[in-house]
DNA sequence: TGAAAACTGTGATGCGATTCACAGTTTTTT
DNA sequence: AAAAAACTGTGAATCGCATCACAGTTTTCA
């Protein structure tokens, strides 16, 4: 059985059930089934995929590019509360009962995501308990990754939650490429800001004051080479 | 097959499997079953069940009490990052990793719980997709609950941060009793500021001017009287 | 029930993040 | 490659939460 690959700029793998833990040890010909009951999209930088309250009943899995769920806060800004990027999945809660989208999604970058409706996808975790268990898996490192963005926002020190976000980014976007250090930030200085309750002009303040200390070397405005990754570690601990 | 129910104060229910949704649907030999795998246990109040980073594998069950799970601070606090009632499970991470645990748990009032080695919770799940499904749909929760009190951390105004909450604490342990809607905090003030992440005194202040503004009505230190829902949960938007 | 312990309320003070405004820089677009 | 748009950096003033200190109150426990 042949499966069209959608057009894709950042994907490693051709398959989204490739990338996707969830469905490792899967055998080819299920492989095949569930690309069956794929449907793929594209989106543009910027473009909306979901809005907050809006009807949602589709397990979405990230294939290529990165995505921002956030809310708008009552004072006109955006509380971001998840960034995903290739291998992710969402929309989980849409799957156990009819609920609408806790949060808006708006692409990052241009982005190819996989999708499977709520029924096919019951369907599939009554035959396959292990997809049923490595899901419970990632949803409770991401329960754990929550705890710990909570725990540091309730740090007091907000160095420290600059810092913590950066190392952040620097695990999930980050590579090392001759030695150094390079993280791509998913988000701006606002976007950053959003992200950990500051402004824009604190998250800026705060980042020069790690590159002064020679902790980060910013590389034109999204790129951070990371020097002193102990120090970053360690602010304000 | 008898089964020894463990003494409990709180507990409405004599066995912790009827009180936990994951448990629902299994005939009663399944439940039987169970029994026999779980350990009771109970605590004093004040005393720690777990201690953060310490070997932990087990799944365990609230049955009667109140838990709370934290993590100590760089600068001497706690960050509160759950409170767990009667029918609450916590540990499902031990349950696929080799892990510490994430955080301590102590015992705010006298508990009894159950708990579950992992490898009988493994086979368990294993025999009974549907409990995995279950377990699934809690985590998918936890995660939005963990996400709206995100947000409102990340939203400035304090205000909002202490009315989310007081309702946040009313949901989960109020009651409505002769018309008033009274909660038993589980939290004193400094709790309470340990859980959003502001001192003690700001809690007090914030909330004696919710008290003032007819809003609430404390009874002593523990009880609250919700007199204004809808300024309670509109307040600061 | 009464004493001790724990918790809460409140004023004064200082520090630091926010706000506002605008210049400077980087990135995108054509 | 040039122009436009988006984003970043920074100073000055303000406002509000944290801190400290202690009196008042509630709760616990003997």
């Amino acid at each position: 059985m042949e499966v069209i690959a959608i057009h894709c700029d950042q994907c490693k793998e051709r398959y989204c059930t490739q990338q996707v833990s969830i469905f490792n040890g899967l055998t080819p010909e299920e492989n095949a089934k569930i690309h069956g009951l794929i449907q793929r999209l594209s989106f543009k930088k910027g473009e909306l995929l979901i809005l907050d309250g809006q009807a949602y009943d589709r397990l979405m899995i990230v294939h290529g590019g990165r995505l921002k769920a956030y809310r708008d806060t009552a004072d006109g800004k955006q509380q971001i509360l998840h960034l995903f990027g290739p291998g992710d999945f969402l929309g989980e809660r849409a799957l156990f009962a009819e609920t609408n989208s806790a949060y808006t999604l708006e692409a990052l970058t241009n982005v190819a995501v996989c999708t499977i409706p709520r029924e096919a996808f019951q369907a599939l975790l009554d035959e396959h308990p292990s997809i049923s268990k490595k899901i419970l898996e990632t949803l409770s490192d991401r329960l754990t990754h929550l705890e710990r963005t909570l725990e540091s926002m309730g740090a007091k020190t907000i160095e420290k939650r600059v810092s913590a976000v950066l190392v952040d980014f620097a695990e999930k976007f980050g590579k090392r490429e001759q030695g150094r250090f390079e993280v791509e930030l998913p988000l701006n200085r606002e976007g950053i800001a959003n992200y950990i309750g500051l402004t824009r002009e604190t998250v800026t303040r705060k980042m020069k004051r790690l590159e002064r200390d020679g902790v980060i070397r910013a590389n034109g405005n999204k790129i951070i080479e990371i020097l002193d990754w102990e120090a970053l570690q360690d602010s304000g601990e």
